[in-house]
DNA sequence: CACCAGGTGGAAC
DNA sequence: GTTCCACATGGT
């Protein structure tokens, strides 16, 4: 028996359950963002602007078989299946692969809302800051934009995309393993750094980030099992749902104790 | 005023 | 190989 479960972009939750930085909404649940160099701003009860534009369709992932892709997930087992009904709603968004660098390289040791904070101050409300950009506020600058010990990782990032020792294009033709290397070679990358970096700015789904909540969810719901080999290819969707299930529902004060 | 946060590099064992 | 710790800084 096949089990159709109907599905529907959740604009709230991809938005702002931890994998873009840069978004806010209003009391009105109006969202508004920037990406590149294109603006938007868009509401739950109308998704218009982004089906009917191809930039912001692909952004928001339009093209996935999200619905088939939860049904594979949930096939894993009961906990699987529980935390994509959870999430069900949120896309893992195409971002753009530099700006998904720099943002998870300042991520590290850090809360979310300070991460917002440090991104909107190093956008100054606009664009984010090209590598070359990066470079020419320097270490000191950054300092000054509050990233703390993490401004000579960005910088280095900076620096070598601007050499070319790291070609985010070259990136997106070479396999996982392979593109993970190359961006542990950043000092201040290690692998849950370059993993969020593959996941969230090149839509490499086999992708697992290992944080402090997954190591816990793993532990506790999954018996210590291996998550890349659990979900496979779609590891990375899986991670999000259950790192989304974790913050909002499993280990909520008053749920599940 | 302590303690914490979507980790990592480096030293010590 | 593994474990421990400093790292800046804004929020609670």
């Amino acid at each position: 028996m096949v089990i159709i479960m109907d599905y529907e972009v959740n604009l709230a939750r991809t938005l702002d359950c931890g994998q873009a930085f840069r978004w806010t909404s209003d009391e009105n649940g109006l969202w508004s963002g920037i990406v590149g160099a294109e603006s938007l701003s868009v509401s739950q009860d109308d998704l218009s602007p982004v089906r009917d534009n191809e930039f912001w369709s692909n952004y928001f992932d339009m093209g996935f078989d999200y619905p088939g892709a939860i049904e594979e997930l949930s096939s894993t087992g009961e906990v699987m299946r529980k935390a994509a009904e959870f999430s069900s709603g949120i896309q893992i968004l195409n971002q753009d692969p530099w700006e998904a660098l720099c943002s998870f390289i300042i991520s590290q040791n850090n809360n979310i809302k300070r991460i917002r904070l440090i991104i909107t101050r190093l956008s100054k409300g606009g664009l984010f800051p090209s590598p070359e950009e990066i470079l020419d506020i320097g270490v000191e600058g950054l300092r000054e934009l509050g990233l703390g010990f993490r401004d000579r990782y960005v910088f280095d990032a900076a620096l070598k995309v601007h050499q070319g020792d790291i070609d985010l294009e070259e990136l997106k033709t070479m396999d996982v393993s392979s593109a993970t290397e190359r961006l542990k070679t950043i000092y201040g990358v290690g692998d849950k750094v370059a993993s969020c970096a593959l996941l969230y700015g090149f839509h490499r789904f086999e992708c697992f980030p290992m944080d402090v909540w997954m190591k816990r969810v793993m532990a506790d719901m999954f018996d210590g099992m291996d998550g890349k080999k659990l979900f496979g290819p779609l590891a990375g969707l899986a991670q999000q749902y259950l790192f989304f299930y974790a913050r909002e529902c499993f280990y909520k004060e008053g749920q599940h104790e």
